[in-house]
DNA sequence: ACCTGAACACCGTTCAAGT
DNA sequence: ACCTGAACACCGTTCAAGT
């Protein structure tokens, strides 16, 4: 059997059924569908309807379809600075709600790019220009405003982090906490315990646009804090 | 050919050569030698000196080896409180710097111990006590000790992972961060570029501890504004 | 240049068989 | 109960061969 209604062999130019851009999105279409650990070249292949081998053609290896992803999804990010109409505080928020709309996403993806750090790099400085902005109006140092962007990003991280395997795994932050606490052994932990205790269930029923609300206010107001200093 | 040296069958009471406790030493060891890659059940396995299949009876799958791996590295991760005789905000902080340390200690494990959401949930209950009775003492409400204690752990989850991402990619931050600024579009992030430039090189020598008491501080005095109100 | 098929050196895990 | 060997259904990637 040759070729069972497969072409094979190069195509007439123009009639390449391949590119680089057509293998990340059908990519991103399996990771965000069923998850990174879906994404093998041999259903890559599959999805496209083309022989595993092929994909080498426009990608050296499987690390480089996954900082592809990373460039596809975070590359058209930047988007318009809310500029100085609002006050400096108001800015960096709006910015890092941004970012973190952005990771959000592609939860699935997420965990991948935040433990590449090359990823992690390229995504960052472009993303970071208007912490920058909103730090610099608030009359920091360029040293404190280095600094303040830098806990700025990492709290964002390590939120979506939390965030993203959460939605992954289909986890319930409140009743998973409260079995964890009621199985501590007896005043291991008695502060955690009588707080867990007086919020209740409804009381821990995470949310987590306000978790993340609480953290920028609390963060901010450190800065605010550098500032006078 | 028959069993080459290697007893087969059941071995005598006692004379057990594998146990749970044997197969997650093995397991950290490679883990912490040569990646997280490195570890295969047949690897783990060949370490062992026995058949890969004889794991399964210890440990039902991978996931659970990678499990355990946690539980091990952060079960006995308590520590003495430095308790009262230091104010709120310096206690808090030297838990974070433990809880930091930890995390840093195997920073191989760390990335996938920081995305798996029950992995963090059972190291999070065990390590937050202190961060909680600070909280406490600091006379924040319990929501607010909630709210705060999650924020504090985002940053330090993200700040980890960063650090972990560098550390095992042997990445060196300010030469990456300088490059990618420079081949910034002119004119595309005005005031990263200045920032950068004004801190050179060696301003940008990225020291980890460093940046992280400016996060704690940042934090704590962000922590302290919410109290008062 | 681009696509293919066969092959290599791995995986995690199931299952039946040993003691 | 604990360990083993063979087998299954996968991986990523190399290489030589097609057009």
């Amino acid at each position: 059997m040759v070729n069972a209604g497969k072409r094979s062999g190069r195509p007439r130019a123009g009639e390449e059924r391949l590119s680089r851009e057509a293998i990340l999105t059908a990519a991103l279409r399996i990771v965000d569908d069923e998850g990174i650990d879906a994404l093998t070249m041999r259903r890559l292949a599959a999805t496209l309807e083309v022989n595993p081998m092929s994909l080498y053609h426009h990608l050296p290896n499987k690390a480089a379809v996954l900082a592809g992803l990373a460039e596809l999804v975070f590359a058209g990010l930047e988007q318009p600075d809310p500029g100085d109409s609002v006050p400096w505080d108001e800015q960096l928020k709006v910015a890092a709600r941004r970012y973190r709309n952005a990771l959000r996403a592609h939860p699935n993806l997420a965990l991948q790019v935040l433990s590449d750090t090359s990823a992690v790099s390229a995504v960052v400085v472009v993303v970071v220009e208007p912490f920058y902005r909103a730090l610099d109006r608030a009359g920091l140092s360029p040293r404190q405003i280095f600094e303040a962007a830098n806990t700025l990003v990492d709290f964002i991280h390590g939120f979506s982090l939390g965030e993203a395997s959460v939605r992954t795994e289909n986890f319930d932050l409140a009743p998973d906490l409260i079995t964890r606490v009621e199985q501590l052994p007896a005043g291991k932990a008695p502060v955690l315990a009588r707080v867990v205790g007086e919020l209740g269930r409804e009381g821990l029923a995470y949310d987590f646009d306000s978790g993340f609300e609480s953290g920028l206010a609390t963060l901010t107001s450190g800065i605010a804090a550098t500032r006078r200093r």
